[in-house]
DNA sequence: AAGGCGGGGCG
DNA sequence: CGCCCAGCCTT
């Protein structure tokens, strides 16, 4: 009985010897009065995770079946479509990029026109114009392989803090803490850090990054992330299925579903404009090129008035029709909501009776506008607009 | 540090 | 409806 009590005793020290290793081994970098109190149960997570992962892996497009290390390519075209996008939404733009360029060489070879139009519909088209660019680069600068820098990496057009570590973790199964919402939300829960978010970023990667693991941190980073996306959600977390459930200090707390704290947003501005859909004796849509800069950039519109804070006047109408003719007022307002403000939209509508011709301007076929690579808010015009 | 930049899903 | 995202870039 004696010996037993002796052997938890020394059992217990060893252990608790080899947290604090590991802790200041982790902490080496960091100043102390930053330094992080970490639960002992917290260093446990990394491999139940993992072992989670392994029974629960769900079936993306980018992801090998067999466990074998994804492309860097497809890597790095999925990461940038899944920023600020779900997976769902994601998986058919995949599809559909991979099937048309193959490979890095064959996308930097593409038209820019081209990949703009196989974008249509995801949105944040900024993320277009930098694929492309960058394959350049890659194919240009580094013979076509992405470089396993994490440095290097942040220096490509497209790629932030997030995407650099995601790749390095995932294509390159190095060291690399990938913070996006669901690894902050995930680590802010484990933890309980009280400090809202967006302040709270820096200390969370802190916290996150201490206990990622150098065995498989891709396959953990990926764990996390889909735990955040399953389990672990901004609302109604299914605690209950939480393979970490033994280690959430929220849980423990009762304040999984007050953490993490958000600072509250100011409200979004609303804005105001009138969309001219011509149809023209070919049943064909008339179409416009916007700006290279800004919303939309380089994407094909309806024409319309700009979108100002307040419903446009009759005169500003008039000073935006692409013709003068006798507009029909199409019943019904378009509300379509972007990150900063709300917009809503009434549609004017003719039916020409001639083809007019004009520079900068363009004709689409009616019935078949959705292959048209427009944005999908221009797609909302035209449906409604045809009904 | 703050704001611009899409779109879809969910309750 | 309002909220939430597998963020990056510019100013």
């Amino acid at each position: 009985m004696l010996r037993m009590l002796l052997f938890f005793v020394v059992l217990k020290t060893l252990l608790h010897t080899l947290n604090k290793l590991i802790f200041m081994n982790l902490n080496i970098h960091s100043r102390p009065a930053m330094k992080p109190e970490i639960s002992e149960q917290i260093l446990s997570v990394p491999h139940k995770l993992l072992n989670w992962y392994d029974q629960n892996k769900r079936l993306m497009p980018w992801r090998p079946r067999d466990g074998s290390r994804p492309d860097a390519y497809k890597v790095w075209l999925s990461e940038i479509m899944l920023q600020q996008t779900q997976v769902a939404t994601a998986i058919p733009y995949f599809e559909k990029f991979l099937n048309r360029w193959p490979s890095i060489f064959k996308l930097a070879e593409a038209n820019l026109d081209d990949v703009l139009i196989e974008w249509a519909g995801l949105g944040y088209y900024a993320r277009a114009r930098n694929l492309h660019r960058c394959a350049k680069i890659i194919v240009n600068n580094f013979n076509g392989i992405f470089p396993n820098q994490e440095e290097k990496l942040l220096e490509l057009p497209g790629v932030g803090t997030y995407t650099a570590a995601a790749i390095m973790a995932i294509a390159f199964d190095t060291k690399a803490t990938p913070m996006d919402g669901n690894f902050e939300r995930v680590t802010a829960r484990l933890n309980a850090i009280e400090k809202p978010l967006p302040a709270a970023k820096p200390l969370l990667k802190k916290y996150a990054t201490m206990i990622t693991p150098d065995y498989r941190p891709g396959d953990y980073a990926q764990a996390v992330m889909d735990l955040g996306a399953t389990i672990c959600t901004p609302k109604k977390p299914r605690c209950n299925k939480c393979p970490v459930n033994g280690s959430c200090l929220s849980l423990e707390k009762g304040k999984t579903e007050v953490i993490p704290k958000k600072t509250p947003k100011r409200k979004k501005p609303s804005r105001f404009g009138i969309a001219f859909l011509c149809i023209n004796t070919n049943n064909e849509i008339l179409l416009q090129r916007r700006p290279d800069k800004g919303l939309f950039a380089g994407m094909m519109e309806v024409p319309g008035t700009p979108w100002t804070e307040n419903p446009p006047s009759q005169a500003q109408i008039q000073n935006s029709e692409p013709f003068k003719t006798d507009w029909q007022v199409v019943p019904g307002t378009i509300i379509h909501v972007f990150t900063h403000f709300k917009l809503e939209i009434k549609v004017l509508r003719v039916n020409l009776k001639y083809c007019p011709k004009a520079d900068s301007l363009a004709w689409h076929p009616a019935d078949t506008f959705q292959k048209a690579g427009l944005p999908s808010l221009m797609l909302k015009i035209i449906r409604h607009g045809l009904k």
